[in-house]
DNA sequence: TCCACTTAAGCAACGCTGTTGCCTAAGTGC
DNA sequence: GCACTTAGGCAACAGCGTTGCTTAAGTGGA
């Protein structure tokens, strides 16, 4: 149901009103971090008033989302009481599925891995076997924490899928998951509920974190192929069909080189090849080239690059990326940077990515929920 | 205040709540246009309770905004009484400043152009005179329904500007509009809220009125320069600095011919060249990468085409993009197409694409209201 | 030491939202 | 003519953020 559309946009009832706005305050404590942060900062922040705001704060605190953290120092009166996200009040599990590994991971409520784990896998068995062994880590990582609850399990997986349903689709070199309703059979076999996604989506979701609410950002991922992730206005913008980030097969030059694709000129095909001739200057030019359109057809402030090409020779892609972005910016007489950096720690952010699927609803960051429950008078607000 | 930010996430209160479902329920109104919209249907679409429903529709008829417009034939009940969209009860001026002349337009509530002015303009004398003639071209056209309450003006202009300030920047060629407030400046002579945007975003604004709210959709300008307009789930995409849609001078050709931008090989110098030696089949099939690209990086579903360019032969156009699109498409053995159109009327839909900025709001789709007041605890949800 | 002042935050009453339960209006069909 | 179906309003209600006020807990000058 409801499929092809984006979102339906959807009425708003008293319920509706009250997990936005305690989305919006879990979100401001997350972002303040262990630190903490005030209710009067959070009127401020969210434009609630200071009694609602208590009150939410309130309600948090009852549910064991929110407690105190000790007091500011006064600035002529009572002293500001500082609240703080109990980040162990809820978990969530994040897995990888790639080519030749299997990554899970068990985060708490703030984003911090609290368990690993890591396995080889033929993702080339037959779907069921793999299934199976993800669920037996996802088995494996919920017991680490047997006595708090596991919101659920967000699964990043490469190439085409509907991330509404949850169903793969065309997986290149793995013809045996067409079709695979994923996300499905996995919620069955664990009990949780569970959200499938791109691995650049769910990488750029992670990314997105360290940036204030609604930013736009994007994530290139360079490894045996080129793909990105988008975080449009804050949340990850898939497209009608799941299809969007698509961008290893951007024309870059008409009439091109060949690229397996069929195309001729593909991104991907410039920039693997100039780096298999050695030519890794050029190849960061050419990403950089397609970064720079990415970054003018949407004015994105902040791209950050990832994958084992990239991480084999971090600064020689920042610099390039870096040199034709400023280049065209100075061509335009566009003032502030766009800032380029590098994702740290290999692909165990996309891992961590996956685990943000199921925690970014209690956050307010995304429009569907986990479980794919539908309420009468909808979820989040359009 | 508040610049850098896309939008700052807002709490919602009570007003808020009501605000956003009688937007909601006015979008479908409109959307039902002069046939209308039973009770019953609005409550499908909305997911708001039949009784909710009928609370709404009767503010909104007591405020003029709806009204009944008959029976359905009875399904062997009581039938049901439609209700429609009463579109003379608001008016919009939309405002289109080009470069060589100016068209102003008042659309009714349903989007329908009710008067509509003409006149030459020579954008590059003082800004002052400029807006006078403007001020004067809304004061004329608000004379036409001189007992009608109008909401606001819309103003599209070429070139870079800031929309949240309404203040231009860099327009090429015309240097004394560096940082003029057109926004601030228009509405103080004309006493009435003023939006002000890219020409392109207010075409790609009117031209989604088409499509079912939530789709995400381009439109592709090709005049004397090339341009996008970009709607993504349902709204106007800006980016941060509103800069985005910067379409003309994405790189198609590495190390390319010049481009008059100082870079190389971007589409519009290609497209431009192309139509220039008289090979339009070359143009279209530019133009038409271009949009694949775009297509496929946002997963766009719908791509419109319109300018003086096009227009001079639309069929050569639409036919090479929907060639491009679909060859590539084929390849990814993707199922459904993408619709290629064409915008017709010439130049007037940016003009009621400029109305449609204050019209937006009213329905619920845009994040930011014409007047620029601010609400505690906001306007419309994040 | 005291007291006026400032700032933070909770209590109670309130207005208003969509929801629920029930009833009436207005058709169809045996 | 009666049973049934469907649409839609009335009244009571739970629950949201807001308002007005009070209490808590500091600072700083007399």
């Amino acid at each position: 149901m409801n499929r092809g559309r984006a979102t339906t946009p959807a009425g708003a009832n008293l319920p509706t009103l009250r997990h936005h706005n305690a989305a919006l305050v879990l979100d401001l404590l997350r972002a303040a971090g262990p630190e903490g942060i005030s209710r009067l900062e959070l009127a401020d922040g969210t434009g609630l008033t200071p009694q609602a705001v208590s009150k939410i704060t309130a309600r948090l605190r009852a549910d064991g989302l929110a407690a105190d953290a000790g007091l500011r120092p006064s600035t002529g009166g009572k002293p500001r009481t500082v609240l703080r996200l109990v980040s162990d009040a809820r978990f969530a599990v994040g897995l990888h599925l790639d080519r030749d590994g299997l990554t899970a991971v068990l985060v708490d409520l703030a984003g911090r891995p609290v368990a690993v784990t890591s396995a080889p896998l033929d993702f080339g068995a037959p779907a069921d076997r793999v299934l199976a062994d993800a669920a037996d880590a996802v088995r494996d990582l919920s017991a680490a924490e047997p006595h708090r609850p596991v919101l659920g399990v967000g699964v990043a997986v490469p190439g085409p899928l509907d991330h509404r349903d949850g169903v793969l689709h065309r997986v290149t070199g793995f013809p045996g998951w067409n079709g695979y309703p994923l996300r499905a059979a996995l919620a069955e076999r664990t009990g949780l509920p569970v959200v499938v996604d791109k691995d650049t989506n769910a990488a750029a979701l992670a990314l997105a974190l360290d940036q204030p609410a609604g930013g736009d950002f994007a994530y290139l991922h360079l490894g045996t192929g080129l793909g990105a992730g988008l975080v449009l206005g804050g949340q990850v913008h898939r497209g009608a069909r799941t299809g969007a980030g698509e961008f290893g097969h951007q024309t870059l030059q008409l009439d091109g080189p060949l690229c397996e694709c069929g195309g001729r000129g593909c991104i991907e095909a410039l920039c693997l090849a100039a780096e298999a001739r050695g030519d890794r200057a050029e190849a960061a030019r050419v990403l950089g080239t397609g970064a720079a359109n990415l970054v003018r057809l949407l004015d994105i402030e902040r791209v950050v690059l990832g994958g084992r090409t990239v991480a084999a020779d971090e600064d020689a892609y920042v610099r390039g990326v870096r040199t034709v972005i400023g280049e065209r910016a100075a061509r335009d007489g566009a003032g502030p940077a766009v800032t380029v950096t590098v994702a740290g720690g290999g692909d165990r952010p996309v891992a961590e990515g996956a685990a943000q699927l199921v925690l970014a609803p209690v956050f307010g960051r995304v429009g569907e929920h986990a479980d794919g429950r539908v309420r009468r008078a909808g979820g989040s607000f359009g």
